[in-house]
DNA sequence: TCTTGACTTATAGTTGACTACAGGGCTTAC
DNA sequence: GTAAGCCCTGTAGTCAACTATAAGTCAAGA
């Protein structure tokens, strides 16, 4: 598959699908004998995996790491697994945010729609 | 209130403090005589509200574009309201793909606590 | 009054994540 | 075999959100 083909799939720019090889999110993709990427079934896995990851917010930088222990082989695993917990919690921890100001957000709206009245609206807590 | 005991209330830096108010994403904050800033619980109000729709992702122009609009008056309110829905919106996208991403990352964790094979753990899909 | 430390604005630098060239190589249709 | 269109690497530019620094002002204690 030819990058241009995986990034109409993902619909991403082939631009960034080389900047996550460089940086190492993705580990380097098989190439044909002239040198063009031709992406196989499992990189089209950590191609996906990237972008889960990505649109959830969390960092280049964390799965850059974790690509680096997994090419490194067996004794990363618990270093895995402990990065992996890391993450977990750190989404975890957003999604609570989230909540929280969607919480507030809410009552903005209500107030919006409810009352329409100039002291309410001005009042940021409200 | 000064802007020291602001930082350390909110845990926030002082600069950081001072660039959400040039950035418009607060109200600007009441001066003493001296121009020195005394932070009343208005302008309190509105930092609560700017941390909270940060630490959520929201983008500090959308803030910036609301406080905007309140100081405009009434007028804006139904463009103010229309505003709320589409950062409330992005919330929930956001929300429901962190929640994609945690399952993912289930999926994975599970894996490296249940086996520990080389192979459940060299392919991105697991 | 004078010094010390916190405050002011304005401007410049940093970081993360792209995004856009420049200059050149491969491939395929004619 | 050559022109057109992808593809390559490498480097430089951009954008959001800070973060740091410089040069100067204000305020409270000795």
């Amino acid at each position: 598959m030819t990058i241009k083909e995986v990034s109409e799939r993902y619909n991403i720019s082939q631009n960034t699908l080389r900047y996550y090889e460089r940086v190492g999110m993705i580990p380097r993709v098989h190439r044909t004998s002239g040198g063009i990427r031709d992406y196989q079934e499992e990189d089209l896995g950590w191609v996906e995996l990237a972008l889960c990851m990505r649109s959830a917010g969390l960092p280049i930088e964390a799965m850059s790491e974790y690509v680096k222990m997994v090419q490194q082989g067996d004794s990363t695993i618990p270093a895995r697994l402990e990065l992996l917990l890391r993450q977990r919690e750190k989404l975890l921890a957003q999604k609570s945010q989230i909540e929280e100001t969607l919480e507030r957000l809410n009552v903005k709206i209500a107030n919006y729609t409810k009352c329409g009245t100039l002291s309410a609206c001005t009042d940021p807590a409200q």
